[in-house]
DNA sequence: TGATTTTCTTAATCTTGATTCATTTTTTGA
DNA sequence: TCAAAAAATGAATCAAGATTAAGAAAATCA
């Protein structure tokens, strides 16, 4: 659904109709199938990627050959490897649908264009960008404030919903530990 | 120097002579001595600072009573808790001078009022913010793809003029480690 | 629906970096 | 310039979470 965009940016800005059209001609809509990438190491990454329906995941694997999820992507946020997009440069990063999804997606030199056509998502990117900052912010604070245990048990009192979306060791990489250490504090209560 | 932050600005976008002046006449410039504060816990953030000359950081106090360093900035650098300052809330951070700087502030108000003026440095910020973004999750790779003790190593091979600058014990708190255990890695070879 | 793959759990041992407490070195400011 | 404060070091003990190696439970799919 191309409206899911176009109404998650209206919520920041104002859109005419010529706007909205000139956004649907920019963009692409892909259903990704579960486990399907998007994104895989050695590739530069070449699009940016809204979840219209559906989970992403953002991940490398490690020097100890893990998987180390470093986001995820639910409806209405935007996913990509940025420092890939803007240097041009391979990723080390795969991007890999978690459910079957459907994903709008907008390649790097078409949005420019598009940002000289519809000046205001300048606008709208600022403050999407803001709040992601933002976050990554609240995140780095988390990891410092908190031990394991305490962002597992915050976690999952603040976004139960998203829990039962994924698997558990995808939420125990995206927390930084093991599957083993997460089953032992489940194990002590829950 | 007003001019630090407009040919800041001007590496992103073109600035007319009107834009210019209508940049220095909504920011501030401040001097800004070793140890003073540009935000304290319990105030909500107002504004957001660019360091034209120095070294600002932005901190909080930990359960364990210690400062938590998550961010610094020195030259071209913008900083701000955008948390409180986008919620209107009350900020957990402090924002305190390393050493003694100049730095250029803007309202939020204010900054507002300048993107309805100078609309072209929303795009400016956008690629500011997203740059920041980039930052914040190169951070949280690091963090999770090596040890303390790499990731101190990893540092001073990148940033061995920045280390200078600033007092270990600032960098042992940005890393997310004890003193202690800095000199310890440090007395193994350097 | 049964076989295979994926996910989750348990337990023993090991490691990294924290804690505590004391001392030394460096910086600062009156 | 010297006293006080700030910063860095050292060593002993401790704890959170990793590692390793099974095995059990759930989900998937042909």
């Amino acid at each position: 659904m191309l409206n899911n965009l176009t109404d998650h940016i209206k919520k920041f800005i104002d859109l005419s109709d010529t706007d909205i059209e000139l956004i649907n001609l920019a963009v692409a809509v892909k259903s990704v199938k579960k486990k399907a990438f998007l994104l895989q190491p050695d590739q530069s990454c070449k699009e940016i990627y809204f979840v219209s329906q559906g989970c992403l995941r953002l991940y490398f694997i490690n020097k100890k050959l893990n998987e180390q999820i470093t986001q995820f992507a639910i409806e209405n946020w935007w996913l990509s490897d940025y420092y890939s997009l803007e240097s041009g440069k391979p990723s080390n990063y795969y991007i890999q649908a978690v459910e079957n999804s459907e994903i709008i997606s907008i390649n790097k030199n078409k949005l420019e264009e598009l940002f000289k056509k519809v000046p205001r998502l300048e606008r709208y990117f600022r403050i999407v960008q803001q709040r992601a900052f933002t976050a990554a912010q609240k995140r780095i604070e988390y990891i410092y404030s908190f031990s394991d245990e305490e962002r597992y048990r915050n976690f999952s009192k603040r976004f139960p919903e998203f829990m039962q979306r994924i698997p558990q060791y995808m939420l125990a990489s995206y927390l930084g530990f093991t599957p083993q250490f997460m089953s032992k504090i489940r194990a002590k209560k829950d």
